[in-house]
DNA sequence: TTGAAAGCGCTAACAA
DNA sequence: TTGTTAGCGCTTTCAA
């Protein structure tokens, strides 16, 4: 069968086919795309015209050698598989809308090895920028950050030393703060309940808080257990029955994050028990899922979508005016929800 | 306050610097960079070593330039807000981290004017391959997809004519298959809530599908319910309150996903329904979050994981082998999974 | 096994 | 307002 093609894509058309097609010289067709410098109604209209009608595509490859631009914002992040980081995604690109820049994601799987090798990727591109989740990295990765000559934003935790800017609240504080919390409402017999990801530098720092602070009451952590994938949910669920079983004189259990939290609350909802009086619970993160539960759970909210604006906020205005000092450092002060699952005891404004 | 940089960071390295610091030719030392040609191990061992204390990143845009080859594969998805595209990630992710590829994702929130947008920005990159959700699409934009002379799968959806290939399910018999089942099952009136998203083109087609195959069997949904945003699993809870209100009759819910369905399961088990006899509930999507619920919810796996796995493999494909036919079509068939809260009649294999 | 020359498609800088 | 020239940093091609 033969068949003619309407638009033969054999080789992708330049700017010279449409310098061609318009009678102007490649210099103006290419200030015509780009709405730059004086160019006639006449022309210009020309120009549209033939660059519509050839249907071509400008070559940003070619655009970003000759100028060295490229409006690209590389975003390395650990996971998409959880609401956190698709959130923060959202605020980046709420943020960049406004702005010439393109928001570019690279996953990590929480891999050091792997974080390295995409940063190396996406640095060979030569972004305007760099958002990069967490103030852990390889010194390679360090390296090759610092080295960079672009503006760098850490996102999601501030306990640390950053290469360049950073965003994101303190998980050692809000580990601490859900601590004397939970400590206040009177619970005596704390279980923790999170994930095993021995690389997951930010639940680690919540831990170690939470730890921290419990110390400082003369508390420690009376049993915990710990999981590694699988549905969240269920895997809440499941640690909850354990670590009663084993523990069953446990009065308050922290979640590591809302999900496992949420499955928790359905686990001990169904089993009759009185919560928050006989069993209290908290999750962390704040996610939209939990405002469906049967009960509000107690939570933090780790503000993802204002990391995001605000990193991206910095990136932008880096971009627009180079002169911009770096090292810029914003710090968000999560609250806790009490929700209905941890008993409030009294306001303590100077928390 | 003076400081020494230990990395000064003023201009980028280049080719030739490695080359001056190696004693090595530039093409030589490209010829090491990308493992190409035959290279003694001496003059390898050299501008590694030279690459290494530099800390060299190769220029890829360069290199794009000069070679035409770029190493891209644009993924273009309406959300990143539910869980179903991040899983379709992660299938196409899986796939082309064996090969040279790499994807780059870009979100159109559901709107057919910034898919255009997207999609026009990304082909300016002139990627190897393009992976984009639905058929539907502007004018314009089936235009440069059909024009770019590039692999395009359009994925999740079958009901229509693709470009050029396509992998995924039919959201018609989707429809229509959740439809007889309800039917089988002796429900008679039915009630149907879902996302108003005029746009969310699968969800519309299931929704004919199902009302199509109601139709056979003499029935129609008997009221329905709609939202916009917000929380899916409270959404759910509202909705099914509001449509109970209205027609307390139903004796059957079919939700257009299953975070919707849970938060329905959740408040009619609240209320002491009895599911699935008094009332039967089914959603869609097969969300990992359903294996922690009280139930085990009625739904449909939409393959997404198999879905980004198959669209992935086309693409490397044919960028291994050019001369690969394009127009390659791939069905998945899902299947329901009745769960608890879909009486289970008989065996019909024949479906 | 190595090197030299040309050019990928575009834009900066300058000239007309 | 428009055009010409040179070159971005790499790879292809060809020669040594």
């Amino acid at each position: 069968m033969t068949r003619e093609n309407p638009t033969p894509a054999v080789r992708p058309l330049t700017l010279r086919d449409v310098s061609e097609a318009s009678g102007v010289s490649e210099m103006t067709v290419s200030r015509v795309l780009r709405n730059r410098g004086d160019v006639s109604e006449a022309t210009r209209a020309k120009v549209l015209e033939a660059a519509k009608t050839l249907g071509y595509v400008p070559n940003k490859i070619a655009g970003a050698l000759a100028s060295s631009r490229v409006n690209l914002v590389a975003v390395i992040i650990p996971s998409l598989s959880n609401m956190v980081f698709p959130e923060v995604m959202m605020g980046i690109s709420q943020i960049l809308e406004d702005t010439e820049l393109q928001p570019v994601v690279g996953v990590t799987n929480y891999s050091p090895e792997r974080e390295e090798k995409v940063l190396y990727e996406m640095l060979s591109w030569r972004p305007s920028g760099v958002i990069i989740a967490g103030l852990e990295h390889t010194e390679a990765a360090k390296a090759m950050l610092g080295a960079s000559g672009i503006p760098i934003v850490e996102i999601m935790d501030v306990d640390g030393e950053p290469i360049d800017s950073m965003v994101g609240i303190s998980h050692r504080r809000a580990g601490r703060h859900m601590a004397t919390a939970i400590v206040e409402a009177g619970y005596q017999k704390i279980g923790f309940l999170g994930t095993k990801m021995p690389l997951d530098h930010r639940a680690r720092k919540r831990f170690e808080g939470f730890t921290e602070a419990l110390a400082k009451s003369g508390l420690e952590v009376a049993d915990s257990e710990f999981y590694d994938g699988g549905s969240a949910l269920l895997k809440g669920r499941e640690m909850t029955q354990a670590i009663l079983a084993r523990s069953p004189e446990l009065d308050f259990l922290y979640y590591s994050n809302d999900m496992i939290a949420a499955g928790g609350l359905l686990y001990l909802l169904e089993k009759g028990i009185d919560i928050p009086a006989q069993i209290g619970l908290a999750g962390f993160n704040g996610v939209e899922l939990l405002d469906g539960l049967p009960r509000s759970l107690a939570t933090m909210d780790a503000h993802r979508l204002d990391i995001g604006r605000a990193a991206a906020e910095i990136i932008a205005r880096r971009v627009e005016d180079p002169t911009t000092p770096p090292g810029e450092v914003v710090v968000l002060k999560p609250s806790i929800d009490f929700g209905d699952t941890l008993k409030r005891v009294k306001k303590r404004p100077d928390l």
